[in-house]
DNA sequence: CGTCCCTCGTTTTAAATGCAACAATTCGGA
DNA sequence: TCCGAATTGTTGCATTTAAAACGAGGGACG
């Protein structure tokens, strides 16, 4: 049933047969398990807040940072979130649009943005953030305080590795 | 320079003070920290292949998934990846059309799509395994051993957790 | 000053995405 | 047996995305 798995050892050059050796287990391969765990978790969260209020992940993203510190920058958002400057920028334009947000440039850097979350969107920053953290509770469920703080930990190191090598190349 | 931050404590129910308590920090909320290292990790991986064999994500999880298990049908491909079927039936095509793999129907239920790896397909998923092992392998250089067992072992709670959560809306 | 280079954010464009509609098929129960 | 429900994969469509080009500033250095 999976007798023409060597079926291809032919010339090539490089990796081959090796792959053999030390396979490719998509089930413990981490890249595959991070992205399609944070596929779910993401799908199952921004629903709450795409149903009630009407929000794109990258919406809330930005709310939830200006929520956090603010004012704020698009750049600076784009680099802590891993977002496109695009994206941000767009995010952005349909906040103010909305009357969520307020953007005005920089008095000392006029290629600076300020942004800073109106009354109404800090209202709904102040609604959802309740929401965000009960589901997060309700999957931190799974692990006991012990492994919550490990899992932190070990995310912490994961991304600054993954910068480090981002940077190297 | 933070002191708008209650600014907002208007009347409309619900949570809103409250939110100042339990607060939202971002930088210590899992579904966005994960999103952000899934991210991350996604791009650099998938540069690897996209770069060298002009593989989309998509594309290359299928191989990936027919690399492990062949036969293998479009949907479970989908439900394996949590990939939208439409998504996994694009990048079957695609690949059909580049010669790497092969599709045909079942012969007992004709819904069903047989899915394998051509001889060249296999012959590229060959050369992509061993790079994207050695990429995991230096991302993983920042975990010891016992730090890489505990993180497998917490995402795939973390996992089983996210699915019930799902299934239970 | 003036020039060159860098940064921030927007816009443009082609490609990818999610969702819903759809056809084909199978399955279960009256 | 027959009809309705469920499943599998494809397609159409509107939206979103990534990448690159771009415009407007700013800063360094002659």
């Amino acid at each position: 049933m999976e007798e023409n798995a060597r079926a291809s050892n032919e010339a090539e050059g490089e990796p081959d047969e090796t792959a053999a050796a030390g396979a490719l287990e998509l089930d413990r391969f981490l890249p595959y398990r991070l992205a399609v765990l944070a596929h779910e978790v993401s799908r199952a969260l921004s629903s709450i807040y795409r149903d009630r209020f009407g929000l794109s992940v990258p919406e809330w993203r930005v709310i939830a940072n200006l929520g956090r510190h603010q004012p704020m920058s698009s750049n600076r958002i784009a680099e802590l979130g891993s977002m496109d400057k695009a994206k941000v920028s767009r995010a952005v334009a349909r906040l103010v649009e909305a009357g969520l947000i307020t953007r005005e440039t920089d008095a000392r850097d006029n290629r600076l943005i300020v942004l800073k979350l109106s009354a109404r969107g800090r209202r709904i920053h102040n609604k959802i953030a309740p929401l965000a953290l009960a589901w997060e509770a309700e999957l931190l469920d799974a692990l006991t305080p012990d492994e919550r703080e490990s899992f932190d930990r070990l995310v912490a190191k994961l991304q600054t590795r993954a910068e480090a090598l981002r940077e190297r190349g």
